[in-house]
DNA sequence: CGGCTGATCGTG
DNA sequence: ACGATCAGCCGA
């Protein structure tokens, strides 16, 4: 049995809405950094080989469109790769990263500006969703160490995708009409609860790397 | 807790 | 070649 207590830092007990409801386009269809901090305490839902599974979020960062110089689209760069994050808020970005970890972002605003915001971390909304990332994260590394899991759960963007079976099938998918893949309604939480920070692993972003984009609870 | 390193592969 | 990363290992 984990020491599961801790994992939940910030989060009251109870203070999950049980049955919250979908986030619509108008969500979305907002600044990237708006969106971002907005969808801090939302919930993440994937239904998976194991069943659904309910994150909720508690890190993003966002990545601004053709003028960030840390954001894949940085120079007006619109390939095949980057085409979701050209397409309307709500529709999902999944990339390979290291040749061997996921990435999830939800894009922003609208059809053609290239905003979007990367989710970094999310904790489990429920025992039967952290019984799933478990045995889902356990299951990707046979011969790894159990206690390295621990409360590293899903607390970076390749393990939350392997914890909630995020992987390039994912990819271009609009979260706003998806059966099996969107955000619902969550927790309350006040602008004093929202912390930020500089952007994670994009030296080479020069002064873009010391933007304060990455919000978390 | 902080710093360092190898692993691994689709994309442009 | 190059990463919007991770786990394991080291030292403090």
């Amino acid at each position: 049995m984990a020491k599961s207590s801790t994992d939940y830092h910030y989060i009251r007990q109870s203070s999950v809405t049980a049955c919250g409801s979908r986030l619509p386009r108008e969500f979305f269809a907002r600044d990237g950094i708006t969106v971002a901090k907005e969808l801090l305490g939302k919930i993440l839902v994937h239904e998976t080989s194991l069943g659904t599974v309910r994150g909720i979020i508690t890190e993003t960062e966002s990545y601004m469109g053709e003028e960030d110089k840390g954001s894949h689209t940085y120079s007006g760069k619109r390939t095949e790769r980057t085409e979701p994050m050209y397409h309307q808020g709500g529709t999902s970005y999944v990339y390979l990263i290291y040749g061997m970890y996921s990435c999830m972002n939800i894009a922003a605003m609208t059809e053609g500006i290239p905003q979007a915001v990367l989710l970094r971390k999310v904790e489990p909304a429920d025992e039967e969703s952290r019984a799933r990332m478990e045995q889902l994260r356990r299951a990707k590394k046979p011969g790894q160490n159990p206690e390295s899991i621990g409360r590293h759960l899903a607390d970076g963007p390749g393990k939350m995708c392997i914890a909630m079976e995020i992987t390039r099938q994912d990819n271009d998918i609009d979260m706003v009409t998806s059966p099996s893949f969107y955000v619902t309604e969550g927790l309350t939480v006040l602008p004093e609860q929202i912390r930020e920070g500089k952007r994670i692993g994009i030296d080479y972003a020069e002064e873009a790397a010391d933007y304060l984009w990455r919000f978390y609870l």
